[in-house]
DNA sequence: AGCCAGTCTCGGA
DNA sequence: TCCGAGACTGGCT
């Protein structure tokens, strides 16, 4: 199923990222594999113009967000994987501008399901756009740094780019 | 039925 | 004050 995505790098100072593309946007961002993974070239021709221009708009708000700056101009984003509770959380999770952060219970209560917290955390760990989707903006009650599917250390990293400090 | 990226409370160090 | 266990939670596989 996911093979019918076009996959494109985007090499960054922190390693190459890897962008998949569906026909409505983009649909999931992987952080760069620990291991350094194969420098094999991504077959840039046959990939449609319109798909290259949300790459070029993908490159540059990585980028940003990275530099702890706010990213302009996003490219659609295709969030259609996901169930109604969790698009609710993306979509909550996409209101926090780099530097504030919220606690799962906070999100939970803003999409009017205070007691899911728990659940929350796990619509955080399904997210398929880390980064774009600031998932890393989210931390456990009392400043806790919860946890994180790309590994904490990513997560840490990014806060610290945005100027939070745990 | 079982697993969680949570949170609260309470008890012991 | 700072953990750790336990209870409770709602959504997902």
């Amino acid at each position: 199923m996911k093979n019918d995505l076009f996959e494109l790098p985007i090499p960054t100072r922190d390693g190459r990222f890897t962008a998949r593309y569906s026909g409505k946007g983009l649909a999931e961002m992987d952080f760069p594999k620990v291991g350094r993974a194969s420098p094999r070239a991504a077959k840039q021709n046959g990939v449609p113009a319109t798909i290259s221009r949300w790459h070029r708009a993908t490159e540059t708000a990585l980028k940003n967000i990275l530099a702890g700056r706010t990213a302009k101009n996003l490219p659609p984003l295709d969030l259609t994987g996901g169930t109604e509770f969790q698009q609710a959380v993306w979509r909550e999770l996409r209101k926090i501008s780099p530097g504030q952060t919220r606690s799962y219970g906070e999100i939970a209560q803003a999409i009017g399901k205070a007691r899911a917290v728990r659940a929350v955390g796990g619509a955080c760990g399904a997210n398929p756009i880390p980064v774009l989707v600031p998932c890393h903006r989210v931390l456990a009650a009392h400043g806790k740094i919860g946890g994180f599917g790309g590994g904490l250390d990513w997560k840490r990293r990014l806060l610290a780019r945005e100027g939070v400090s745990l």
